[in-house]
DNA sequence: ATGAAAGCGCTAACAT
DNA sequence: ATGTTAGCGCTTTCAT
């Protein structure tokens, strides 16, 4: 068995709490007996024990980290990515991160994370669009939650979220530089704010451009922006119009899908229609051609979070708080002058 | 703050030792008492407390999942998959997974995985290749430890094994049926197990149809498989041979990467090489022509690593266990008949 | 500067 | 059939 914190103190021939005292560096104990304490632990390779630390403390170290099993599938890592971010970060801080999917439609008869139950996390950190009956059964526990690009407009939690109006902006403005006036936007569901904002970006970049907005050119009734949908919002929208130069899809998954509809319809890309993409996921440079998107960096929204989070659990006042996460244009070969 | 056993007791009007056998489903107790203590624990809605109950049961519920940072940023999901798969069933039998990467150089003057040090978990699985030495440091700790997609050959530990002889054997058929005699192979470092193998299956079955073993098509020296080292493993064999119609790529990133050479050197996939792969990776549908490749089922590896966890915790006879996970030929446009 | 002791929320052996 | 109690390995308060 491993090593306790008894066998420690009789070896050093000293009391537990002394033990203790010395774990945690208090200045109240003489040097000697510190250096005496240090050594029997090096010896003994003595490591406080996770389970009794949690109990005394009423803490855990864990942080629960929840998204939909859609999420985590994806093909292109993306929300992956996130928790990458997340984990790296609580290493550092000696927290570990639950990873937990919940399905997609969760309703109010599937269970709630066991970690939450069982009381085995200090905060949650919800990452994506999740159901939001699941929020409000999270919420009753009184747990400290922050959200990852998702969160309900008329809440109060801390948010981690991409800065999307300035990538829409990005986009768009690349394509109008690129002489493009007659530029679509393929989007899914526009309740999901990400897509909202993009779309909000797409707008204020004409705007500022004193190009008109043209209803025709906007397409966001897909359910679940994907590659199929993105396919098929680009034949949707290239039937009914003649003059699009330009298309900007609200993620990459989709940007692919309408770049496979062009290429089949006989148009290519760029030469006849530019497309520009939003994620910036690694799949982008095997395309041909390389996909032009707006890059979102992944790591850093999972790392936020869990800063966030830390702030949250010494009190600091986060309500509402919310870290914009900035983009960056990336030029590659879907995109060129008109 | 949530409900203990002890306010369950209170408000029942039984002991905390009654609580304690109703939770578990003791026969020992009258139908009466347990109805009236699981109607209270259902109005207090009381979870027992995970921290408690791994300090006094001396185990944590928990198990540590060890991969390199290199296999989990991997562009293609893999390794990230088989943690899904894990993670699946670990929620069915109410153990948490806990995920870290360490270096894919870790050296001996890195530390553990806190949760091995901190004795946060029951057991380990380690998955794909990680250095000799951690493994060596792990072992001393005497938990349960499991490996997928790795072993050591001289080593006693279960594992889950994909079935790369079979691989090896089903892609090179495959080619061999399409009346291809110069096959090339391409792989990665020799030492790495899964490589071997997979070139064992290439040997075998072109010594079944018949062909000769010629060494110039076969190409191993690049450290990691990845589609740098595609690109150049097919330059260095197409620079030397001539006559090489068919190549059978140790995985998917090294047979991307072997395409595009071709693709930029004039040849034509697949009217003048046929290429397959191996993993199935989600982005070889995305290429053009979508690659054929073995298909390795990663959330099943995942999946039957708990499970042999799951035995050697019951204290099983499981020393040197080995699951082979079966693969298949999936057949798509990157291969075709000479 | 150090030690004794209570207690965190459970489980399980033993008692009734 | 149910209750009493010791103890898991720590932290922390209070003594000394």
């Amino acid at each position: 068995m491993a090593a306790t914190i008894k066998d420690v103190a009789l070896k050093a021939k000293v009391s537990i709490a002394t033990v203790s005292l010395v774990i945690h560096n208090n200045n109240r104990i003489s040097p000697e007996t510190k250096k005496k304490v240090l050594k029997v632990i090096k010896q003994l390779d003595y490591h406080p024990s996770k389970s009794a630390r949690d109990l005394v403390s009423q803490k855990t170290g864990n942080i629960g980290f929840i998204l939909t099993d859609d999420h985590f599938l994806r093909t292109e890592p993306f929300y992956t990515r996130i928790f990458l971010g997340t984990e790296f970060e609580a290493r550092d801080s000696g927290f570990y991160i639950l990873l937990t999917t919940v399905a997609s439609d969760y309703s109010e008869n599937d269970p709630l994370p066991r970690f939450i139950l069982d009381r085995s996390v200090d905060g949650v950190i919800i990452a994506g669009k999740v159901p939001h009956i699941l929020i409000d059964r999270i919420a009753k526990y009184k747990l400290p939650l922050i959200f990852v690009d998702y969160v309900l407009d008329n809440e109060e939690y801390p948010v981690v979220l991409i800065d999307n109006i300035q990538g829409g902006i990005l986009a768009t403005n690349h394509l109008i530089e690129n002489g493009h006036k007659n530029i679509a936007f393929i989007g899914g569901d526009i309740q999901h704010p990400s897509i909202y904002n993009r779309l909000m970006g797409y707008s204020r970049a004409l705007e500022n451009a004193g190009i008109k907005h043209n209803d025709k050119y906007i397409h966001t009734t897909s359910p679940y922006p994907d590659r199929q949908n993105g396919y098929d919002a680009a034949k949707t929208l290239f039937k009914k119009n003649k003059y699009i130069t330009a298309v900007f899809a609200c993620n990459d998954a989709m940007a692919i899908g309408a770049m496979h509809f062009l290429k089949d319809n006989g148009y290519s890309v760029p030469q006849d229609v530019s497309i520009i993409g939003f994620d910036d996921v690694e799949v982008d440079l095997l395309l041909d051609p390389p996909l032009t998107t707006i890059r979102v960096p992944k790591i850093d929204l999972g790392t936020e979070a869990f800063r966030l989070m830390m702030e949250v659990l010494k009190n600091k006042n986060t309500n509402g708080k919310k870290i914009l996460v900035p983009v960056e244009l990336i030029i590659r070969k879907s995109t060129k002058k008109l």
